[in-house]
DNA sequence: ACCCAGGCGACGA
DNA sequence: TCGTCGCATGGG
């Protein structure tokens, strides 16, 4: 008998920050609703997520019964397999890796569905991370499934492969328009195909991937790491070339061996987070500056 | 008003 | 195989 009354999934946190985890630029699909509550989607599952302390709830969205796989998805979605204490104590050995993690220690790296985490970071190229949420709400607005008030599934390959960069234009994705479509067309037509993806070896994966026209190392990087869950692989953007010329010059700490992408995410975190406070003290300092003129005259 | 963003493709050396 | 440039757009 279907279970009618949508009993909530939950889920044991073991130390992840769900607001750290959910908008430290891995995934753009999430909002946040209250202090403890979120709204989001991935694959059908439309859901509200409510910060318990040690647990969180996962609600349904829709009237649909519970589907009986949708613990195990967001098991996997959430990588709560893995033991990221201890990752993160071992992280903690290294001076200055220690630090990034110190910061955020709940930062978890999520394990997301195929096609959206590949069209999300092709999107990301050149982009702010606002501005990218903004244009997949777009995608998923436009050519998704509602599942719920204001919640869309994102549309599947196909259903993009046949459009025109002139059809995406409202999006306002600029030249990345065309990128869109020639994933959409090659996953389509299976010359990018998600099976055999993962069934090969993180060099091949990413060699695959490139085929696609707007699809350079960094992103197939973010799609290997993200949504393929290679721990791996380190997405070089600019803020990680900038953290490795400047705290890692001798690259990636031997701690973080096997896991260097998940050591990734506390050090892009880190970074841009160090970056906002510098930012904010350059306009205390102007504002001060100009203050100071305008009592003098 | 201006700088630049989780890069990539095209092009020339 | 390198370095350089243009790209669309708008958030901060």
């Amino acid at each position: 008998m279907a279970d009618f009354t949508n009993t909530p999934i939950i889920l044991q946190k073991q130390g992840m920050d769900l607001q750290t985890t959910l908008f430290c630029g891995q995934s753009f699909s999430w909002r946040q609703e209250t202090a403890t509550n979120y709204i989001g989607i991935a694959g059908p599952y439309g859901v509200r997520l409510v910060d318990q302390g040690l647990q969180f709830s996962i609600s349904n969205l829709s009237e649909e019964p519970v589907d009986p796989e949708e613990k195990a998805f967001w098991t996997h979605y959430f990588a709560l397999d893995i033991d990221y204490p201890a990752l993160v104590e071992k992280f903690c050995q290294h001076k200055i890796l220690g630090r990034c993690v110190e910061k955020a220690p709940g930062i978890r790296v999520l394990r997301q569905t195929f096609f959206e985490t590949l069209i999300g970071f092709i999107i990301s190229q050149n982009n702010h991370i606002p501005r990218i949420t903004g244009i997949v709400n777009r995608l998923r607005e436009e050519y998704g499934t509602l599942v719920a008030q204001g919640i869309y599934t994102f549309p599947r390959a196909d259903q993009l492969a046949c459009l025109t960069p002139e059809d995406l234009a409202p999006l306002r994705a600029g030249f990345r328009a065309r990128y869109i479509i020639d994933a959409a067309q090659k996953v389509t037509d299976g010359t990018v195909d998600e099976a055999r993806l993962r069934g090969l070896p993180v060099e091949e994966a990413r060699k695959e991937l490139c085929r696609i026209t707007g699809v350079g190392t960094k992103v197939a990087d973010c799609v290997l790491l993200y949504s393929l869950g290679h721990n791996t692989v380190v997405p070089m953007d600019v803020w990680m070339k900038r953290a490795m010329t400047q705290h890692f010059p001798k690259g990636m700490p031997r701690v973080a061996k096997g896991n260097e992408g998940i050591a990734q995410q506390f050090i892009f975190h880190w970074m841009r987070q160090q970056n906002d406070i510098s930012v904010k003290d350059k306009k205390t300092a102007s504002s001060a500056t100009k203050g100071k003129k305008n009592s003098k005259t």
